[in-house]
DNA sequence: ATTTCGCATTAGCATGACTAATGCTTCCCG
DNA sequence: CGGGAAGCATTAGTCATGCTAATGCGAAAT
């Protein structure tokens, strides 16, 4: 059974000072209580630590023992109880991010380069993957903040509870096709039985994002969709269009020169466009260090969003 | 301003067995009073160390900090309590003597290892060296036993304030010259005035124990005496002795043999030899481990002597 | 929808850390 | 050499605090 912490505490201020009395004066409590805290001390180790001697006390070789396992520790905590008082109070520190492998690799390095510039002191670790890799991340304690880019689709929301989800980017998702392909395919027909009939490239097999542009712009989903490639890149995606292979739900902005040229196609409907948002996402219940709090107030501030 | 140690025990808990209730068990007290440790912990840090989720605490980088500083404390702490433990209650350790030089070169070394013999757990470290080192050592915690041979002479007798002092050896001490050298500036005679005459071979320059000696068999010190050679040795002053150089003051058994061949002469007067007595000191208060016991109780057995 | 589980909170109490006072022993100084 | 100083040990008593028992809360499991 270990003995009382804090007496060991004592008996580090005893012997580094060198007497009683010293120690007490160091600690704020009469001298008397270093006594009694140090014969109660022996009494829980079953050894003597200190001999009497007139005006002062001898360590024992068990006293000299023990002080040689509390100093290090002593040394050791005011370090880490300065560095984390450091990291509470001063702009400076580690965030750990996890992002969606796309919005982490081309969106999100522009605004963490931009905050940097603004707060040299703040070092981000990214972590790229799906939210299913992420939210479990951040549920650890191994992520400070989370983006997750959630479709609008029911059954694929994960839980909230517990988390502060913050819309940060919201950006429309049109699906197009090539010029070519469309003529061939579509002919400019935009009934959904034609549509349906169509080949896809999707970023997974169950392509939730061209079932969600279904269900968005005629309100149901088709039973069978011809998937003629999956593949988790935007760019792959993109290209895989380009080359004829089908139509894609991608991101507006990411083929805004290729629709202005004529390259690539929009499939609209009198419906709007969908929107997806990529979301904030962070524990309800942690205090967020300041490096956290100003890092978000940047990105609200980068996208005009009020949000709380 | 440290926090509390005993609120940091409780946070080594927590975090080792991942929950506030395993560690109450761990501690033996109830789950309330783990979760009000660690709230008073993290107020006095002024940190968040955990976040709070459903059933179950996450460590904040913060709180994983301090457990990695906590956490060789604990193992050294552990190992530290389990030796002090196994130093008193096993006939184990190490012993820390004190001896003068003569002495400890000797006579000690034959009683140590037969004490080894019987107990080969314990070890001893031997400082060889004058009262004048040894005491202030065995005073200030740095050796546990100290040799000490005390000559009767005013004002050389140290301080046994605080001190356990038992006697464990005696020896008779004789003034020796060699048969020329007697013949030569004595020629048989004993009287004062003819033996100040002489010249001498002594241990140091201020020659105390050739003084004791003529304080004891005539009851006054010589005003000054002729001091051929200084030399803290008793076989380098016996060697002297053999080659004429004076006379010179050594335990009679080391000079047994000469004494009986008459290579020797012993200087004798009506008054008993002195004798000198090697004497084993230790501190008062101190509470001895077993191995000193042990060490103590045999010197005590191969003496024939009872002291306490 | 109900039950389970673990953590947070509250009220109250037993106890142990602490203080004030005093005793003891050596050391210092006039 | 005697009185005062210094530091540690001890005792008696106080009160702040660590702890328990009971309960509330919120998510997860059934």
């Amino acid at each position: 059974m270990l003995p009382d912490w804090n007496r060991l505490r004592v008996l580090f201020h005893v012997v580094r000072s060198g007497s009683v009395s010293a120690a007490a004066r160091e600690l704020h409590v009469t001298q008397s209580a270093v006594s009694q805290s140090l014969a109660k001390l022996e009494a829980e180790v079953g050894a003597q630590l200190f001999v009497r001697r007139p005006r002062r006390l001898v360590p024992t070789p068990a006293g000299t023992r023990l002080f040689g396992v509390v100093a290090p520790f002593v040394e050791a905590l005011e370090g880490g109880v300065e560095e984390i008082h450091r990291a509470h109070h001063e702009l400076s520190g580690v965030v750990r991010l996890g992002a969606p492998v796309e919005f982490g690799t081309h969106r999100l390095p522009p605004l963490l380069a931009a905050f940097r510039h603004e707060h040299p002191g703040i070092r981000f670790e990214l972590t790229l993957g799906h939210p299913s890799l992420l939210l479990p991340r951040l549920d650890e304690g191994r992520l400070e903040l989370a983006f997750v880019d959630v479709f609008d689709a029911p059954g694929s929301r994960p839980s909230t509870a517990g988390l502060e989800v913050v819309e940060v980017l919201e950006e429309r998702l049109v699906l197009v096709g090539s010029r070519a392909y469309e003529a061939e395919h579509l002919a400019g027909s935009r009934a959904q039985r034609r549509l349906e009939a169509a080949s896809f490239v999707a970023y997974q097999p169950a392509a939730p994002e061209i079932r969600g542009w279904f269900r968005h712009h005629f309100d149901r989903v088709p039973a069978r969709l011809e998937i003629a490639l999956a593949v988790e890149s935007v760019q792959a995606v993109i290209e895989a269009v380009r080359l004829g292979m089908g139509l894609g739900v991608v991101p507006s902005h990411t083929v805004s020169a290729d629709l202005d040229t004529g390259a690539l196609v929009a499939i609209t409907t009198r419906r709007r466009a969908i929107r997806s948002r990529v979301t904030l996402v962070r524990l309800l219940d942690k205090v967020p260090s300041r490096a956290e709090k100003a890092f978000v107030r940047a990105l609200g501030r980068s996208r005009g969003s009020g949000a709380t």
